[in-house]
DNA sequence: TTTCTAATATGATATTTATCATATGGTGAT
DNA sequence: ATCACCATATGATAAATATCATATTAGAAA
C-alpha cells in the first residue's frame, strides 16, 4: 500500500462528506494502481465497471478517429481527472487514458459509487460539482482550440503545461511533437515549424522536449489573439 | 399554464424518482416561461440562481469571443437542454442561449434542485446521467469538428439537424449561414460557397433557408471522411 | 560498437481557407 | 415608393495549412 486514505490530498474531493465511522470502509475497499509513464490505464471500447481518480501523475485521454489516427481529448492531472465522459451515461469507454507520467490510481467499484451517490446526498452535490467542473474544463478547451490558427494554438498549449500542469516557464514537455499535433488538431510538420519560429524569434528556448518561455506576455497574446 | 406535469413528456427525465405525494409540490413551484424565435434565454455573466430545461422548442448555447464574434457552442432540444455547462460549477454563465424555435422552458430555484440531489439519492442519480450525456455530446460534437475541414464540417452539421433535430432529409434550418459559420468555426463565405457547391453537385438541394439532402450517402461519407 | 527505427526538422509544393471586393435580393422604416 | 440595411452570393487574391520529399538526429536494439 503506497498510501493512507487518512493522508491523501484528494481526500476532501471525496470522502469528507462520508461518516468517519464509514470511510474506513470505503479506503479498504479501493485498489490503488500505480502506471508507469507510458503505460495503458484504459482502453477504449472496454466496460465500464470501475470508477477512477488520478492520485498522482499525469494523463492523456484520447480516441481514435480512423485507421492511425488518434486525437487527444484532454490532459489529466490530480484533481481534474476523475472517472468522466460516459462513465454514468453509457456501458463502454469511448476513449482511452494512459499515463504521460507514472501515476497512481485510485479504483472504486463502480456499483459502489452509484450506492453512495444515492444514499450520500452531500456526496452527491460534490461529486455533481467535480464531474460538472471536468467536462467543462474540456469543452472550454475544445472551443478555444476550434477558433485559434496554428500559432494561437501552439501557444496555448505550451501556457497550459506551464500554467496549470508544472507553474514554471521552464518545464519538460511530457508529448512528442505528433501529441501535440493530435492535440491542437494540426499536422506534426507545422507543430515543429511553429515552435522552430517561436524559438527562432526568441520568445521560447526549444531543447528536445525541454521547453522555457522567454516571452511570457507575447505568448499570451499569441494564444488569446490568434 | 401551457401545461401540467401529470402530461409532460419531460416528467421522467426529473421526477419519476419523487415520491407522488411530493410532485405536487416542485411543480407548483416551478414557472414556464416561453419565448419566442430569437429571445434570449440566459445572457452570458449572469448570476445563476435557476435550474432550466427545455420542455419544447430549439434553442442555441453560445458565447462571445472577441468583440462582436460569437461562437456556437451546441443546439438543444428537450431531453438534451437541460442546465448545463457551470450550472453546479460556476456562480455566473458563461455562456448565452435563445430560443431558435418558439420554446418552452421549465425553471426551478436552483436551490430547490441541489436539496432534491441532496435529499432524494434516485433523483442524483438520474440527474448525473443526464447531466453527464449532455456535456458528453458537447465534447464529442466539438472534437469531431475539430478534426475535420470545411466539406466535412457542413455535411456534419446538416445530418445533425437532419437526423437528430428534424428526422427528415428535407427540413428548413433555423440557423443563418453566419450563425453556421458560427457553429462550424469557418467564415460565412466558405459556408456559402460549399452550399453552393453541393447544390451544384446535386447532393443538396438549398432554396433560402429550406434544405433536401438528396444524397445521404455521400454527405454521411463527406461527414465521415473529412 | 553498429544497425535499425522512430522522432525531429526543413524545404517545395499543393490544397484549403480567409479576406477583401462587389453585387444582388429581400425586408423594414420612413 | 425610396432608402437603408442586412443576408446571401460569387470572384479574386492572399494567407494558412497539409502533404510529400528528404535530411538529420536520437535512441533502442542487436
Amino acid at each position: 500500500m503506497i498510501c493512507q486514505c487518512e493522508t491523501c490530498d484528494l481526500k476532501m474531493l471525496f470522502f469528507n462528506c462520508i461518516d468517519s465511522n464509514d470511510i474506513e470502509q470505503y479506503c479498504e475497499s479501493r485498489t490503488e494502481i500505480t502506471y508507469k509513464e507510458g503505460e495503458s490505464i484504459i482502453k477504449q471500447g472496454e466496460n465500464i465497471s470501475k470508477f477512477l481518480y488520478l492520485k498522482e501523475g499525469l494523463v492523456k485521454l484520447f480516441r481514435s478517429t480512423g485507421q492511425d489516427e488518434q486525437q487527444i481529448i484532454s490532459f489529466g492531472k490530480p484533481y481534474d481527472f476523475v472517472s468522466i465522459l460516459s462513465v454514468f451515461s453509457d456501458s463502454h469507454y469511448n476513449y482511452s487514458v494512459s499515463a504521460l507520467e507514472n501515476s497512481v490510481v485510485c479504483s472504486f467499484d463502480l456499483k459502489q459509487i452509484s450506492d453512495l451517490i444515492q444514499n450520500n446526498g452531500t456526496f452527491a452535490l460534490h461529486l455533481i460539482q467535480v464531474l460538472t467542473k471536468s467536462s467543462d474544463r474540456i469543452i472550454i478547451n475544445s472551443l478555444n482550440m476550434l477558433q485559434k490558427r496554428l500559432y494561437g494554438r501552439i501557444a496555448y498549449l505550451l501556457l497550459y503545461f506551464s500554467q496549470e500542469i508544472y507553474l514554471n516557464q521552464q518545464f519538460d514537455l511530457p508529448l512528442s511533437r505528433k501529441e501535440m499535433a493530435q492535440y491542437i488538431g494540426m499536422s506534426q510538420e507545422n507543430v515543429i515549424r511553429a515552435l522552430s519560429s517561436l524559438r527562432k524569434d526568441g520568445l521560447i528556448d526549444v531543447f528536445g522536449k525541454s521547453i522555457k518561455i522567454n516571452d511570457l506576455k507575447k505568448i499570451q497574446r499569441m494564444s488569446l489573439m490568434g
